[in-house]
RNA sequence: GGCUCCGUGGCCAAGUGGCUAAGGCAACGGAUUGCAAAUCCGUCAUCGUCGGUUCGACUCCGACCGGAGCCUCCA
């Protein structure tokens, strides 16, 4: 079955075909650098990095690129709110963003192109629009002149006329129609501003995409990503600007994710309002509520810097994949803490492989792109089968509009298979029989391959290191040692103490056949 | 008011015009264990409501109810 991709274009899920064969380019709108990441700012980011690296697994070439807004009102108003320079504090700010993209196990972006090293490209896109009439100055803008566009809307599916009965004040009074937008704006003093034929002045938000994708990924390109909310006004604008201009169609596929929520926002009334309607005192109502519901606003903003404190980093990986990407999801700290434990099964499974196999889980080298040999070697051929089954389901969902969540659910199926393989030959025992190890390893080596295309489970987790480690070992082998001669001459309250006393410092002890086990947790 | 979208078991969540509607968390029963832990086996849904189309719908259409996003430079 071939990849099929949603595109919001057209609505629907289309076959997936690349403007060149065997290639693919991937824009995905980049944050602007105002302010530290939070939660919401990764989401995009991990979900197109699972689509590259399926992409790739899938023996795409992929370039992908994500912009750095790095000169904008927010950063304008913070930077001065702050004291600073804009400058940096958008240095400040990409560095923290970029630190939360390598934690997150985000690799796959090629470029990061900042807006202010693109004003030249803007600048000439603009020249093009205003020769082609797509575009008039109007004192010290330009704006783009959405009437003379005649699809304008297609992405989003507004027509001009019904923008027209929706627009309430606050236009600029010059414009000939109220969705017309900036391309360039004219700088007041004391702002970022660079030379122009229109005057000093600074690019318009929409343009910088345009001119960015267009320099490095070409006037065409396969993907265009980004947040639900992004959706209008500002790929539609960039979408204009860019066919206006080039004649061309700008993206073949618009993907876009949906947003993640606060559940339990404080003030998440919803339901009682009536929208934006009526009377003002309703629309404040409304917009009030709306506000409350922001991730932004509420106490999911914490920065991922602070959710890394509480969670792994992983974790969080997991949690996002686990739902459909155009889904939005709710955030809370219980429902990753339910991912959390979810993933604990794996981490006991590797273990256990490291205990029977003799070598790391993360060690085993898997295949990087997809084939179609199927997954076969010594051992039980039913086994063996299933394995094939998961691969052929995974990636079935996989194919279909990268459906991460049925994909974790086929490695939950994988996970159960092995651990079932193991107890079934007794493998995690002194009496194991070792030729069922090369299956055992086969199908380690198939969820290593299958998770390593979500981006999970790829490193070993890093534990927590500190000066007393090698003595609080020595401790609890010693504790485990005076426990297993108290089992041993049935003195069971004894055993128990240690054990219960254990627990209670956040130490699970596991007894098996020929050895007790300690973790922290 | 306009434009998108959603409503699957206690919670999260995948999915399909027709075999027994994935999986996770929680719960319960069992195996295992000195007892636990871990693991395994088993139990746990008719898919918001009402109509319609169809031989047949949870899956298509309509209405209604409920929820979300956007229309106002949040990813």
């Amino acid at each position: 079955m071939p990849l099929r991709v949603y595109n919001t274009l057209s609505r629907q899920k289309e076959d997936f075909q690349t403007v060149e064969p065997g290639k693919v380019s991937m824009y995905l709108c980049g944050p602007t650098v105002y302010k530290p990441a939070h939660i919401g700012h990764m989401v995009g980011p991990v979900i197109f990095d699972t689509i590259k690296r399926y992409l790739t697994y899938s023996g795409y070439n992929v370039t992908w690129v994500v912009n750095i807004t790095d000169v904008d009102d927010k950063l304008i108003n913070r930077a001065s709110e702050k004291g600073v320079t804009v400058e940096a504090l958008a240095k400040q700010m990409t560095q923290d963003y970029f630190d939360n993209l390598e934690t997150m196990a985000v690799e796959g972006i090629d470029h990061f192109p900042y807006a202010t090293a693109h004003i030249k490209e803007m600048q000439e896109i603009i020249a093009t629009l205003l020769e082609k009439g797509y575009a008039y100055p109007l004192e010290g803008d330009v704006y783009f002149n959405c009437t003379k566009d005649e699809d304008y809307g297609k992405l989003s599916g507004r027509s001009l006329e019904q923008m027209l009965a929706g627009t309430r004040a606050e236009t600029h009074g010059g414009k000939r129609h109220p969705a017309d937008f900036a391309l360039w704006k004219g700088s007041k003093p004391g702002e970022p501003a660079w030379e122009s034929p229109w005057g000093t002045g600074r690019p318009g938000w929409h343009i910088e995409c345009s001119a960015m994708a267009k320099k490095i990924l070409g006037e065409s390109i396969d993907i265009h990503g980004g947040g639900l909310d992004l959706m209008f006004p500002h790929h539609e604008n960039e979408l204009a600007q860019s066919e206006s201009c080039t004649g061309k169609p700008f993206a073949r596929y618009w993907m876009h994710n949906g947003l993640m929520q606060a559940s339990g926002a404080p003030g998440k009334v919803g339901g009682g309002h009536d929208k934006m309607g009526d009377k003002p005192a309703d629309l404040a109502a409304a917009k009030e509520a709306q506000e409350a519901n922001k991730l932004a606003g509420s106490k999911g903003a914490a920065s991922v810097k602070e959710l890394f404190a509480k969670h792994d980093p992983e974790t969080i990986r997991f949690f996002l994949l686990a739902t459909h990407y155009r889904s939005p999801i709710d955030f809370s700290d219980d429902r990753i803490a339910e991912t959390g434990k979810a993933l604990e099964g794996f981490y006991r499974l590797f273990e256990t492989y490291e205990r029977v196999g003799g070598h790391s889980f993360y060690s085993l080298a898997v295949e990087s792109r997809r084939t179609d040999d199927p997954v076969a070697g010594g051992g039980p051929a039913e086994f063996f089968a299933e394995l094939n089954e998961y691969r052929r389901r995974y990636l079935e969902s996989m194919d279909d509009d990268f459906n991460t969540g049925g994909a974790v659910g086929v490695l939950f199926d994988l996970r159960k298979t092995l651990n079932t393989f193991v107890s079934d030959h007794k493998l995690d025992s002194a009496a194991a029989d070792k030729s069922k190890l090369a299956a055992l390893t086969r199908g380690m080596t198939l969820l290593k391959e299958l998770a390593s295309i979500l981006g999970v489970f790829r490193k070993a987790k890093q534990k927590a290191v500190s000066a007393d480690d090698g003595l609080t070992d020595g401790l609890m082998q010693l504790v485990i040692q005076i426990r297993a001669d108290a089992r041993k001459n049935k003195n069971f309250p004894v055993a128990d103490l240690i054990r219960n006393k254990l627990n209670e410092l956040k130490i699970t002890l596991e007894d098996r056949t020929d050895q007790t086990l300690w973790r922290r947790g």
